[in-house]
DNA sequence: AGTGAAAGAATCACTTA
DNA sequence: TAAGTGATTCTTTCACT
């Protein structure tokens, strides 16, 4: 992983759309060498994988949430019975098991309160022990980005 | 927007680099008019753009980290340029003004406590009136998608 | 929405430094 | 071990139906 890796994975995580041959003048190489780092970078892992980015608004899913959750429950079990739960359900962007006061910090995306509140039942009755439940909801998203800070 | 199209954008938000007649093959069309199809939801901006997803822990970023923000400035002058300072820091992959208790939420991603530190620096000092800001730190990622529900 | 042709891009065997 | 050339194949794009 050297720098022309670097900056290819720069370029790509802001535009994947560039052809092979864009990709290559941008790192002074020709399309080859460029194409054979970039089938060791999907290889190793590096490069997840490519997606088509939405606009929420759009397509009528304006309402983010995060949910954030107290718990007693803390065997394995009970666990992946969670993670399971969570994990099938399309609304559930962003998961994390958190350090520090809460347990677990969720963002969900939905198109309105009614959803939200249609969601958060699914959410509390899909395993016992969410009782501390709390959600806040975003008034505006200012920033939204992919891209991992690569410094190029 | 028929049906057609939001299986189209449900496959590409799972994976852009399905090729034209993978695609047309997958929603019983040819590649003329599923062509024509994209290039419609991309000028109508539901298609944002295309990106590469990259790992962040194969990047040495391994830490996530959530801010809570409370200001008492709301003028209009503070909050642009807040939201500038912000927009200018990579580490920042998600920024919400957020209804409730504390006024913003961030998402920031680092590679480990010394360089959040570092970051958490930078933020408190570049506007002023940031005198409530609490850091919470992810233990785990447990689920992590820029797919939105479209439920196909 | 489809056909078919032309232009463009990706892929790979082989070569070179 | 990394880069380049050139041929082949696959994909996208578009005028026309």
């Amino acid at each position: 992983m050297d720098k022309t890796d670097r900056r290819l994975l720069a370029l790509l995580q802001q535009d994947c759309s560039l052809s092979l041959q864009e990709l290559a003048d941008a790192v002074n190489l020709t399309t080859t060498p460029c194409w054979k780092r970039l089938k060791r970078l999907e290889e190793a892992g590096i490069i997840q994988g490519r997606v088509a980015l939405l606009d929420p608004e759009k397509l009528g899913l304006g309402l983010t949430a995060f949910v954030l959750i107290k718990t007693q429950q803390h065997s394995s079990q009970w666990y992946s019975q969670f993670v399971a739960a969570v994990d099938a359900m399309p609304e559930v962007l962003g998961f994390w098991r958190m350090a520090g006061e809460y347990d677990y910090l969720m963002r969900v995306q939905v198109a309105d309160m009614k959803r939200y509140d249609d969601f958060y039942k699914r959410l509390v009755n899909s395993v016992p022990g969410l009782s501390d439940v709390t959600s806040s909801f975003a008034m505006e998203q200012i920033k939204y980005t992919t891209a991992l800070p690569l410094e190029n």
